[in-house]
DNA sequence: CAATAAATAAGAAACGTTACCTAACTTGGT
DNA sequence: ACCAAGTTAGGTAACGTTTCTTATTTATTG
């Protein structure tokens, strides 16, 4: 058992973070009453060291430790006292206040991401994987989860500049109306990297990584045509209210290439949740009679997850009664004993891409900073069990 | 098409973060040439708007702005000069600096979550869930993401107090081996809250919410056993040269209780992810002929998809050929085509109970410091699809 | 040997807040 | 009129860094 502890006595103090400060400016010399308050455990109230502590142990100025300690090229210090300073450092153990850093650099050393659902696994892969890439250069990464709130979304965004970091990478659902504020946080001073899957590049010129769906969907699009299905269902994730996103008039558009009338295309609307876009196509199976679609497209896994729970739980088989096209192609799409097909977002190449940018704008080490980048990467699709022969 | 822009011209600056510091205290007057280095956007560099800029404008002084804004009840001020830096401050968009407030005030608003891997669905909620916990009682939340590796959560572990956060919440997995942190950690300035699902509560002294295991298994196991298994696998996800946790443990004692013997019941050992526990599993059941068990045990949710997959590709069936049982209750599990048995942990409890404990220590509103609070949920067996009767 | 350059270290200001203490006005009571 | 109390506001020092500028020492040169 890791977590057994052999004896530790009774439970003692849990410390609050402050002390009292020292007047003046004279180090306060711990107490050291306080150090028996507690014999067993020895604990003691330890003050923060600071960077001025290691200096005077040193015998140096707080600039030249601090100097020392980051490494600076310009100022080369002995090589004598250098040591003097890093072993300060160790023997008091030295942690250096990103606070206090932040606040005089004006660096965060760390970047953000706004994604509208940590819960959804597209997006904590996302997270996952940006995180990473981030790290290698040295940031921290910060996730802002907007838990599938609209107003909390555009709230965040709103106060982007708040959240002190260093960029931002903001994933830009279908839902996300955000015309004005990325204008305005464009003009701003905080670098943002915007990523999205669309059908294209983004219409503004702003750094972005971008999922081309448009191969991804046609492939999925010419495999479910050539195995005769000719009525098909798309699952969008738009509230009622809003203006379609592209993905709808794109299947159309491709179907349409191929003679599929736009009245053999059911446009269902749920949410992005698994929960929502069951009940959704529920009720609709329940509704359609005859004229069922024998294939349905997903606007993401996670509804397309849904949609086959729903059609399982109407008697319906997948995929002979209904193939299921999903979009993300979440790690889980080829768990699931019926494994679903799915249009492929390459994860990895779009957050490496996006901290190569961001961080590229952030450290202005981009060649020309006038011209915004967009980074287009292609999707695919990825055909498995949940796609078969149209049948009836 | 939300993202569609009517005009925007030509792609513009992206102005990097920095603006020239005002040569000593007199405030940087800002270019008018550069309000028209690009005309049809109108943008200009905008200074951070600090404190004193509301104070100047509203004709009060600095801190008398700052104890109006932060509503600080000693200082009554009158109610004219409020409004008045009430409008200054608005007018302005005052936004205040939390890097300079953290410095000043030692205080950070916001708590860590410290996980083993975003990308499993039990730690994605558990994040999403506390973030909302401590978001209603005005924390933010950080969360340090392990991504699995061992080294890295030592490190993490380690190095808290560079976080710069006002507590933590400590998820320990069984493989979390952390005697002397923990109580290093106890012992330091930094508060924090243990999380863990166990066969009881902590054994140390620290505050803690964990699950009981005990209820849930012993469910599963009387359900399963009345169902006729009689022979066993557990999936764990220890790495082989780690002591047991305590869950096989317990399984093996509940079983014996019923009468089966230990060597009916097999110890897998895979990792937490979902592949790892479909090799671990498919060439476990190659292997092992006649004796296969009839139910399988698995540490997660994960482990046990993992497993469902591995048997449904030996051509086994679920769960006529191999009940299978996780842990966690993902909301995935309910969602699978073959939907899976679980032990169910009460994520919105552990974490409100969480936050509470963790926030009521750092407010130190806690009525006897000295005493750990040690908070337990019972957790549930969940019967679903996965588990049948034993066949064979 | 003086003059200049390079190397090395220190001093002080600044980052944007909050906290502590002191100063200036009001009142009202004697 | 004068002093205590109350009310309202300002001054200044922190918080722990980095950065800019200045001062010392040592080496290099004509």
């Amino acid at each position: 058992m890791p977590l057994s502890f052999s004896s530790l006595g009774e439970g003692p103090v849990a410390l609050q973070k402050g002390f009292s400060r020292a007047g003046k400016d004279q180090v306060a010399k711990e107490h050291p009453a306080q150090e028996d308050r507690s014999s067993t455990l020895g604990m003691k109230i330890q003050r923060k060291i600071r960077l001025k502590d290691v200096a005077e142990l040193a015998g140096v100025a707080v600039n030249t430790a601090s100097t020392i300690l980051n490494r600076r090229p310009n100022s080369w210090a002995s090589k004598e006292t250098e040591a003097r300073v890093f072993k300060a450092a160790n023997e008091l153990g030295y942690r250096p206040s990103k606070t206090a850093r932040a606040l005089q650099s004006g660096r965060y050393h760390s970047i953000g991401l706004l994604i509208q659902d940590l819960t959804n696994p597209f997006f904590s892969t996302l997270a996952d994987e940006l995180e990473a890439a981030v790290e290698e250069r040295g940031y921290d990464l910060i996730v802002e989860n907007c838990r599938s709130s609209l107003v909390r979304e555009r709230h965040l965004f709103n106060d982007l500049t708040d959240l002190e970091v260093d960029g931002m990478v903001v994933w830009l659902s279908d839902n996300s109306a955000f015309e004005d504020e990325l204008a305005s946080a464009f003009k701003g001073p905080l670098p943002f990297v915007a990523l999205g899957c669309g059908s294209s590049s983004l219409p503004i010129p702003v750094d972005s990584v971008v999922s081309n769906f448009t191969e991804g969907l046609q492939q999925a699009v010419d495999a479910t045509f050539e195995l005769g299905h000719r009525r098909y269902a798309f699952l969008s994730a738009l509230a009622e209210g809003q203006a379609d996103g592209s993905r709808p008039d794109l299947l159309t558009r491709m179907l349409a290439e191929k003679g599929v009338p736009q009245s053999s295309i059911q446009i269902l609307r749920s949410s992005h949740s698994i929960d929502s876009a069951c009940e959704t196509v529920t009720s609709f199976l329940k509704s359609c009679g005859d004229e069922r679609p024998t294939a349905l497209f997903a606007i993401n896994d996670l509804s397309a997850i849904g949609a086959m729970r729903a059609a399982i739980e109407c008697g319906l088989h997948v995929p002979k009664d209904l193939s299921i096209v999903g979009v993300d192609d979440v790690p889980m799409a080829s768990y699931l004993p019926v494994t679903l097909s799915s249009i492929r977002q390459r994860y990895r190449k779009i957050t490496r891409a996006a901290a190569d940018l961001l961080i590229a704008r952030i450290e202005g080490t981009v060649e020309d900073p006038t011209v915004p980048t967009q980074v287009i990467f292609p999707t695919h699709f990825v055909a498995r069990e949940s796609v078969g022969p149209a049948v009836s």
